[in-house]
DNA sequence: GTTGCCTTCTAAATCGATACAGTAGGCGCG
DNA sequence: CGCGCCTACTGTATCGATTTAGAAGGCAAC
């Protein structure tokens, strides 16, 4: 058997109580008391309060709950994903908390189990489309929730997130202003959840994840004021979020006869990918084609890509708080980050007249 | 207050165990009256069974511990991290478990503190140094541990592990049978934990990280073998695994006059870095310079890498099971699995004469 | 000497579920 | 009819801790 509390406590002669304050309450016994206490339990191999017991009791699990969907595991792969949960893992560290990853079945019945039996304090939405099995079952625990969108329908939901369009908004009239008229776009996040691969969506409306949405409605709304015709821009919808996937998705329009002149992605890691197509045709990013990715991850800086920087690491730690900590007032629950146009080198002047 | 099940009980009028039946063990009761309960839940908002009373009644916490440590995060970075992760993460799918990444603070005493208040059913230790504060705290805590070192010295300790030593073995010979004589390791994790930066670590015996020591140890014995003097092995220690490391740590060798003629990494990732280094110096992988590196992650493949192959999802999965589902014997409880050295076009013949 | 306060510890209620033994009622069967 | 057995449900102990109210003892002050 296990030694509990109990077992310490007669092992001592106390009570179990004060066994527990030992540990929990330093100030509530003799020190020379609990240091008996304390050296009885790691002689009788007591390891500490039970955690489980201890959550149930004091009415916190002590984790942070994220489904770890295969979307998420890809994500991994982008730096701004791995930042992201690095600042939420700093606001759980605050807080001892930890940070539960859920895998999150194909079933959907068993998705929504997976998400029922977590034992968490709360839930960061990230990557979850808006359709998804889990989703709902997610709201269903009426635990807080924190997501990164600060547009989401859902009243009770938290949210650090930027002004997405905004952001976009900026980039797509920096493109303008430079001359750009024949333009693509190429993105991940675009398919609703469960299409067949190759559905094409044009129409913000139709995007499953709510950023996503957004920042196609900003290129979408700087473009139009810009006397652009939405239906000429070129919309490339590639699978993943990767270098890979950025590569493939600038292939599908570089090699046109009428290419864009600019490309924008909705990431830097697909943005780089289009770079690299670009070098490997002999193209100057910057001089015959313009590209802009999103995030501003370091390698960003370094490729010299111009981007909408969003800060990170901050985002995930803001979420973090709002989950673990949960202002009061209405207004605080939804905080909105700053973004930046980063202005680098791959970006520049339209090239004259055709090609 | 929250629902519980004695509140949807006292509402429909039966036990609290009926209630509990009708979540767990739908066989207990009639159809008609698990439905009524269900339909009675779902009006008082009642979620379902607490997770936490569950985990405490059941003994099952329902989560595998993860250290989250900065070593790890950065490890994201890498995608044969990102991969065992999956592994682990299908493993836990499998018995409807989670996984709980523990922020685990700077400071030892937190550290250790952060390890025991974890509610899990077992550790999987995963970049976390020999002599980390808290890997004691780990052992201590009485769960089952694994990690993925053959030759860990715990008894104890579950394992999912590879033959590090035969595996770079394996590719050190490969390169002295080519005939390369001036060669260069550029890895990551070679210094103790708590060393300052660039010191130097040589032996086997004074690397931290067990496989990084047996991957070490392998070369030293495949070259010690071909006649090399060991201490005309460069060895070049890297901060992080990344590919700017490895971008890094080949320009500290490739600009020497007596440049080696091969490079091995610990990393397919920091090899490939090398691999950028070297084209950035017009240099040719394969024919000026050879490079191994080790995982065989997709990209590898791509860049035509030579690389130790190791089953990286495979090892996550099998650690996972051997966690959630310990094997009686003792000879199951450490599972070897295969490497095989994958030559491409990185490695080939060494050059003649100087340079 | 009594009152009151402080320190140090204890007893009992409680967190929200699950498991197991037990009971009531219905049904088949010889 | 009486026995056994099945189905459908209930009651209670239990998981391992925390918390709160309270008790015992010591000491100072009036």
């Amino acid at each position: 058997m296990k030694p509990t509390l109990q077992t310490v406590a007669d092992a001592v002669g106390v009570s179990r109580s004060t066994v527990s304050n030992a540990y929990g309450r330093p100030d509530q016994l003799s020190p020379e008391l609990r240091e008996r206490i304390l050296t009885a339990a790691r002689e009788l191999g007591y390891a500490g309060p039970n955690p489980t017991a201890r959550s149930l009791r004091r009415g916190r699990a002590g984790a942070i709950g994220v489904l770890f969907t295969d979307v998420l595991s890809y994500a991994f792969r982008d730096p701004f994903a791995v930042r992201f949960l690095q600042g939420l893992s700093l606001a759980a560290e605050r807080h001892q908390t930890g940070l539960l990853l859920i895998p999150v079945p194909d079933d959907p019945e068993a998705a929504r189990a997976a998400v029922r039996n977590a034992a968490v304090d709360g839930f960061c939405v990230f990557c979850v489309a808006e359709g998804h099995p889990a989703r709902q079952a997610i709201f269903e625990r009426g635990l807080p929730v924190v997501g990164t969108e600060l547009l989401a329908g859902d009243p009770e939901m938290l949210a650090a997130g930027i002004d997405e369009a905004a952001a976009t908004r900026a980039a797509g009239m920096h493109l303008t202003a430079l001359g750009h008229r024949r333009v693509a776009i190429v993105a991940d996040m675009l398919h609703p959840a469960i299409s067949p691969l190759g559905t094409v969506v044009r129409e913000p409306s139709d995007v499953s994840y709510l950023g996503e949405s957004e920042r196609l409605r900003g290129y979408q709304q700087a473009w139009r004021k810009a006397g652009l015709d939405w239906d000429e821009v070129t919309i490339v919808n590639v699978r993943g979020n990767s270098r890979e996937a950025g590569v493939e998705g600038a292939a599908q329009v570089l090699d046109r006869r009428d290419r864009p002149t600019a490309l924008v992605a909705f990431s830097d890691v697909i943005a780089l990918g289009t770079m690299d197509a670009l070098r490997a045709r002999g193209l100057r990013a910057g001089r015959d084609v313009s590209v802009i990715g999103f995030d501003d991850i370091p390698q960003a800086a370094e490729a010299g890509l111009t981007t909408v920087r969003q800060p990170a690491t901050e985002k995930g730690r803001i979420a973090g708080e709002l989950l673990l900590d949960p202002p009061a007032t209405a207004e605080g629950r939804r905080v909105a980050l700053p973004t930046e146009l980063i202005v680098r080198a791959s970006t520049g002047p339209a090239p004259d007249g055709r090609n």
